[in-house]
DNA sequence: CGCATTTGACCAGCGC
DNA sequence: GCGCTGGTCAAATGCG
């Protein structure tokens, strides 16, 4: 969300009316003054009352501004709450099983231990993220029945298996895909269950395809119902990761998400109000 | 016979 | 440099 206009330089929202002492007809004024002097003071307060209503005006527009950039927002929520696009793989609880599948985003970070990676650990993450932010890169879980073996998502396109491999921290074999459906499409897909929920599929996507799909996707039905739980990151771990991404499309999910992260976050919510409500009654 | 899948071998990257 | 691991290749195999 735009927020850039609180400190906008050429708006002014201090609201006091400057140190006039008002005058009040009728009252004996303490010291005697000429006419002359009661015309500038009125001047004076004349100009200061047209500057506040000025300011109240500007204000005005401002609020039905930040108003419709939030109604604004919440059409895009809506549209966001079906976007799957991760880069990392701490999407979702779901996905949090699927983390531990994920290919070696995280993998260093997950051996040391969370907050004690050392720096070289996050030094070699940012440069993996900033590879992959190079290749469009999205996970997608599907909840299958756990007895069917077979890895297959279907997600519009076609594939063929070139590879299937045991990972060393997920018992469950990862098999590996090419986009088939044209020669020219680069398009990769890695399928394996979850280590913690076998019932779910995780597919991982490498790259865009340059082709429209061979039919329609059952994708947008299935993915809902994994990503209506989903604990989505943390703002300021969005934000940096939207400042590493330079795909645009990525960019924008990642935007997205944290929109939704912020927006539904009642602190959040509270500490605009009140960013807001002191900046115009201070 | 042609195509897709399987599977062991090979390669590259990384940490120690 | 060595070992581990993930990713890819390509020959073998299976199926329609």
């Amino acid at each position: 969300m735009e927020v850039a206009w609180l400190n906008r330089p050429d708006v002014d929202l201090d609201l006091t009316i400057g140190s006039s002492v008002l005058h009040i007809p009728g009252r004996p004024s303490a010291m005697k003054q000429d006419d002359d002097d009661d015309d500038s003071r009125v001047k004076t307060l004349r100009a200061e009352l047209d500057r506040a209503s000025e300011e109240n005006k500007r204000l005005k527009e401002l609020l039905a501004d930040v108003v419709g950039k939030y109604e604004a927002l919440r059409g895009r929520m809506s549209d966001a709450a079906v976007v799957v696009t991760a880069v990392d793989d701490d999407c979702s609880s779901a996905a949090a099983a699927a983390a531990s599948v994920s290919p070696a985003t995280n993998l260093k970070t997950k051996t040391v231990g969370g907050a004690a990676a050392s720096a070289s650990d996050e030094l070699t993450s940012c440069k993996r993220a900033r590879e992959e932010s190079k290749t469009k890169i999205s996970k997608l879980c599907v909840r299958t029945d756990p007895s069917d073996s077979s890895l297959v998502v279907k997600d519009g396109y076609q594939w063929r298996k070139y590879g299937q491999k045991v990972t060393r921290d997920n018992p469950c074999p990862r098999a590996y895909f090419r986009c088939s459906f044209a020669p020219s499409c680069s398009v990769k897909r890695k399928v394996q269950r979850s280590a913690e929920d076998t019932s779910i599929l995780v597919a991982t996507y490498e790259g865009e395809h340059n082709h429209g799909q061979s039919h329609l996707s059952p994708v947008a039905n299935k993915v809902p119902a994994i990503a209506e739980g989903v604990p989505v990151k943390s703002s300021k771990k969005a934000a940096e990761q939207v400042g590493s991404v330079t795909s645009p499309e990525l960019r924008r999910s990642l935007v997205e998400q944290m929109a939704v992260t912020l927006t539904n976050n009642p602190t959040f919510k509270t500490a605009v109000a009140a960013a807001i409500s002191g900046r115009m009654f201070h």
